[in-house]
RNA sequence: GGUCCCGUAGCUCAGCUGGAUAGAGCGGCAGCCUUCUAAGCUGUAGGCCACACGUUCGAAUCGUGUCGGGAUCACCA
């Protein structure tokens, strides 16, 4: 148990004995102490005074000389300033803690408890190859795996990849016009990005034959349009004009919107998005040639995914693929009907009316039948736990779905599906540049294969100036590159709070010294050099003058299993990312200060090995919960 | 317009289940390598915690409102 929640049951054991109440952990808090005060840990008294009607003062005395003979193997001193008892925690402790853990490379982990909890996470689109943005989310469904795995979770890691579409179709259109039978070996590139070029190449033609119909829509002439259309096209022009004439400036994002409604129209009409459009109805059809080209661009596309992956070490126990899942949930579209959770209208449409729930009505089958995204949603959430019998299911997606997680979640309620009350949208911000965001229309988008590479040659470049493993060979050099150069890049979106929109600067964010994965992995390094010189004997260090910055180590690594069990609670890998900088800011303070291998006395010498050794331990473990690894030198 | 998220040092972020004088990193300034890896350590400057009101013994933290930024509200996915 670790020395918080033994602080909390004596207060609550004393208390009962001296005022013959009965409190709880929450009635109170527990604070670190701050440095400036004599102690190890704080008890907040002010929430207690009433209830025993007493004063701060009187009561911390009390309590604290209570606790000092009835726990003596646990505390040794307090002080009572204003409403905190300051307690100083039993060297014996602290040396008894080192002598039990120094050695144990699961500490902080907890057993299996049973439990089965699915991470869907990554689920890419196969018409272009992985950004910036899917990084953090590869790094935060990984690493959220991992973090539930230490706490017990059997953990079914998911991805569904989005392999139909117009998006493909897209990318499918544009190499049959402008391919002239090129692969991504006859080009030598990379399967996804040889197919993320088509869908650019795609979007350009797009723009251009838009730009056309734009000039014939100038001199009025509508012929590109059915009559539906037109009559669109022409309602809105009309009210532009209105508008217009106006003169207001509060008409401006009016006249905006409906541009980007003409706009879309407008591409709509385009022929190359109606050939897009036949091709996704002939892929709906099974048209052999069509499949045959669909399953040889997405063959591409994961071919080059795959390495990716590999290389940023992201894996899966399942995938699901779109095109298996996206007629799923009919039958649940029929369930609702019958149950009338869902409502049709006079079209045939299916719908749910949330407006009870402060959401809109929301579509959940078309007129013509087919069913939309969020009826494959529902019915994916069954597969899954149909296979699995899981107990809880995260989905790890960009917080601009928000609102549609909430509808998917609010409907599998609504349909009483058992599983519905444990999904969980663990929903995170947008990556964005100084500029603002990534646009893949401007060339702004970040590729995840290029940062890695590029993060491998800092590493590399750095590691060359400062020239402490000259003695490595090739294939031990890259590795650390590697090392070095994707845990900074991992370190530095994951020690961000998930659900926080952040800000990449290619040139300055990326740094290796500071609140970085490198200065965190030179720790590690650094004392396993000294663990490679100096003898570490098995058996009790007898200790009783710790030293502040010893003491300070100890403390802190004593907190590991609560901050795993922090993290695990909030699914927030930042708060292991926090703590284990912390871990090694406050060995390197340490280090400084007092040498290991030249310590004072051989028993010295034996805590702070074994201190050290339970730091590279706890180092290691923390960022193997990040999914980044730590060099034994650098 | 409705709903949701965010606003803390020049920059990037902690702290938010209320607790002591609001913390880190980067950048600035000043020191520290004949000593276990200086990708380091130490010191210093830098804040009306967006603003206002409220709840409380106590508010960066909770509530309401205002301002500023973002997301979303498709028979797209």
């Amino acid at each position: 148990m670790s020395i918080v929640n033994t602080l909390q049951k004596c207060v609550i054991e004393s208390l009962s004995a001296l005022h013959n109440i009965n409190f709880t952990e929450k009635d109170f808090q527990i604070n670190e102490t701050k440095p400036e005060f004599e102690g190890d840990y704080t008890v907040v008294l002010f929430s207690l005074i009433k209830p025993v009607k007493s004063s701060p003062e009187a009561l911390g005395k009390n309590l604290g000389e209570y606790l000092i003979k009835e726990y003596p193997g646990y505390f040794t001193q307090f002080n009572v300033i204003k409403g905190f008892l300051n307690l100083t925690i039993s060297n014996n402790f602290w040396i008894d803690f080192v002598n039990k853990n120094y050695d144990d490379i699961c500490f902080g982990k907890k057993p299996l408890n049973g439990k089965k909890v699915m991470v869907e996470y990554s689920s890419p689109n196969t018409n272009k190859p992985l950004h910036l943005g899917h990084l953090r989310n590869n790094f935060l469904g990984w690493s959220v795996a991992e973090i539930f795995k230490a706490s017990g979770y059997e953990v079914i890691k998911s991805c569904i990849v989005n392999d139909r579409g117009i998006h493909i179709c897209k990318s499918m259109i544009a190499w049959q016009l402008f391919g002239n039978g090129a692969t991504p070996e006859s080009t030598s590139t990379k399967g996804d990005h040889f197919v993320g070029e088509y869908y650019v190449k795609f979007e350009n033609e797009l723009k251009k034959q838009a730009a056309e119909l734009a000039s014939k829509e100038a001199l009025k002439n509508y012929t590109h349009y059915n009559g539906e259309e037109q009559n669109k096209v022409v309602a809105f022009e009309t009210q532009k004009v209105k508008l217009l004439e106006e003169n207001n400036d509060k008409n401006k994002e009016k006249i905006v919107k409906i541009n980007d409604e003409l706009l879309e129209i407008r591409r709509n009409a385009t022929p190359i998005m109606k050939t897009a459009k036949n091709m996704l109805l002939d892929w709906e059809a099974g048209k052999p040639d069509v499949i045959e080209l669909w399953k040889k661009m997405n063959g591409w596309v994961y071919e080059g995914f795959e390495v990716t992956y590999k290389k940023i070490g992201s894996d899966f126990d399942t995938t699901y693929y779109e095109s298996n899942t996206y007629l799923l949930g009919k039958e649940t579209v029929q369930q609702g009907l019958s149950k009338n959770v869902f409502f049709a209208k006079d079209d045939g449409s299916v719908w749910i009316d949330l407006t009870a729930d402060g959401l809109d009505e929301k579509l959940v089958q078309r007129k013509d039948g087919t069913s939309v995204y969020i009826t494959q949603d529902i019915g994916l959430a069954q597969q899954k736990y149909d296979e699995y019998k899981i107990d809880r299911s995260i989905y790890v997606i960009g917080d601009e779905q928000n609102y549609h997680m909430k509808v998917l979640k609010l409907i599998c309620q609504k349909l009483g599906m058992p599983y519905a009350d444990n999904i969980y949208h663990l929903s995170y911000g947008m990556v964005e540049l100084p500029t603002g965001k990534m646009k893949s229309r401007e060339g702004t988008v970040v590729d995840a294969d290029e940062i890695v590479a590029e993060m491998e040659n800092i590493a590399k470049e750095k590691t060359e100036q400062l020239g402490k493993v000259n003695d490595f060979n090739n294939e031990e050099l890259n590795k650390l590159f590697h090392t070095i150069g994707l845990g900074a890049l991992k370190f530095f979106l994951l020690r961000v709070d998930p659900k926080k929109r952040m800000i990449f600067n290619p040139e300055e964010s990326i740094d290796f010294h500071g609140f970085t994965g490198p200065f965190i992995q030179f720790n590690h390094a650094r004392i396993k050099s000294i663990l490679r010189k100096g003898e570490l004997k098995k058996g009790a260090v007898i200790d009783n003058d710790l030293l502040p910055l010893e003491k300070n180590l100890i403390v802190a690594l004593e907190k590991y299993p609560l901050v795993l069990q922090q993290a695990c609670h909030e699914m927030n890998p930042s708060v292991i990312a926090i703590y284990v900088y912390e871990i090694a800011k406050t060995f390197s303070s340490f280090y400084t200060e007092h040498s290991i291998l030249s310590a004072e006395t051989e028993n010295k010498k034996q805590l702070r090995l074994k201190l050290a050794n339970l730091t590279a331990n706890v180092v290691k473990s923390a960022m193997a919960q990040l999914g980044i690894e730590v060099p034994d030198r650098m």
